[in-house]
DNA sequence: AGTGTTTCGTACCTGTCGGTACGGATGGCA
DNA sequence: TGCCATCCGTACCGACAGGTACGAAACACT
């Protein structure tokens, strides 16, 4: 529901461009450190018209949700297949370290932990969005320690709805570091430290 | 130099409601959530004409400006005298995140650490500020470490140089989630687990 | 080709932003 | 009281924000 555009009929073709816009205002959105990215510079920068914009995604609130889900769909998921393509917990945890710290997909930092440090400045639809991811990967996380505890390959000693939130928003403030021009290396070893409490 | 305002005769009272205007500011910029609080907006909440705020500030710069200055040397200035009082290392570690999720002050946040966290959107002159401020507290971490390391309170595993820049992020991670909503008591928990790797 | 429908973009709306020109109020002083 | 320098705020500026009215272009279909 929240995916479908006011303007457009459903079930056709919604207009052949909005993934272009969609694309564009993520490299904005994302690349450019200043989240003020009006409207009217997607517009420019994507070559399309203001009411086009309009009609494909109903508000500025729409664009931003849009983004973001999209965001979530090509990037985040890349990460749960990181969690899950790696043997062991630990080498779980050192994929972790070294996505934040060393891919270069992060290099400007992490679209949705920057939106989530600004988020008041969004409309109810992207906020609300934000919240569900947030959830999900929460939820995500706790299962990662529930089952690492599950297999004994952590002592557990942490409870798992406080390790989760921990280990996200390390990984969260690691990103952003990234994005503020911290060197890899430094993030890493800023990463490694904070973790380590959960080996 | 940078608090001398363009309007106004040096070694004169500059204007008997500055120091109004810059609490009004303060508190307008440190409560409200959302950093869109406009020039306009302040001066409605102080009740004073915008050219008398530019006389006083210069600019909209001038007056965050302004408004950081006076909070580090109102609020900020009490987390070293804390830091001071304290009789051990542990204890002073305590008191941190005792301050950092418990204090009254930091209810809604911190200052500091939301103007840096929204950085590029402010002026030149508020992010020097910003920068030399962000020195001094590190520097004010590391001297910490050293001490410990010297009087035997620490073990000093980690570099100086990391363990200061992890526990200022990490205080300010702590503060931005109380200002985000979160429960003393996960703060509290969160911040001890983070502190533990330093113990 | 003609016609009704649908898509698109120019050109505009209102509101607010940071910032200021300038005339009126004010206060010391003869 | 008249004069002059200082201060202050109304009312404005241009720029830009998000958002839209409406006419032109393109289309499907007979």
């Amino acid at each position: 529901m929240s995916s479908t555009p006011s303007g457009a009929r459903p079930g056709r073709p919604i207009t052949r461009n909005r993934g272009h816009v969609l694309e564009t205002a993520l490299n904005a959105y994302w690349q450019d450190d200043r989240a003020a990215v009006s409207v009217n510079a997607v517009c420019a920068l994507a070559g399309v018209s203001k009411p086009s914009l309009y009609r494909d995604f109903g508000s500025e609130d729409g664009l931003t949700a849009a983004v973001l889900e999209h965001y979530g769909q090509t990037v985040l998921v890349g990460v749960a297949a990181l969690l899950s393509g790696q043997p062991s917990y630990g080498d779980k945890l050192d994929a972790l370290i070294s996505f934040a710290s060393d891919d270069p997909q992060m290099e400007s930092g992490c679209l949705f932990v920057k939106m989530r440090a600004t988020r008041s400045r969004f409309g109810p639809q992207t906020q609300a969005l934000l919240g569900v991811m947030e959830a999900h990967f929460h939820a995500h996380y706790m299962r990662f320690f529930a089952e690492a505890a599950d297999r004994g390959e952590w002592r557990g000693d942490v409870a798992t709805d406080l390790a989760a939130s921990y280990l996200q928003e390390q990984v969260g403030l690691a990103v952003s570091q990234r994005a503020a021009g911290k060197p890899p290396e430094a993030v890493r070893a800023f990463l490694a430290l904070a973790v380590s409490v959960l080996r």
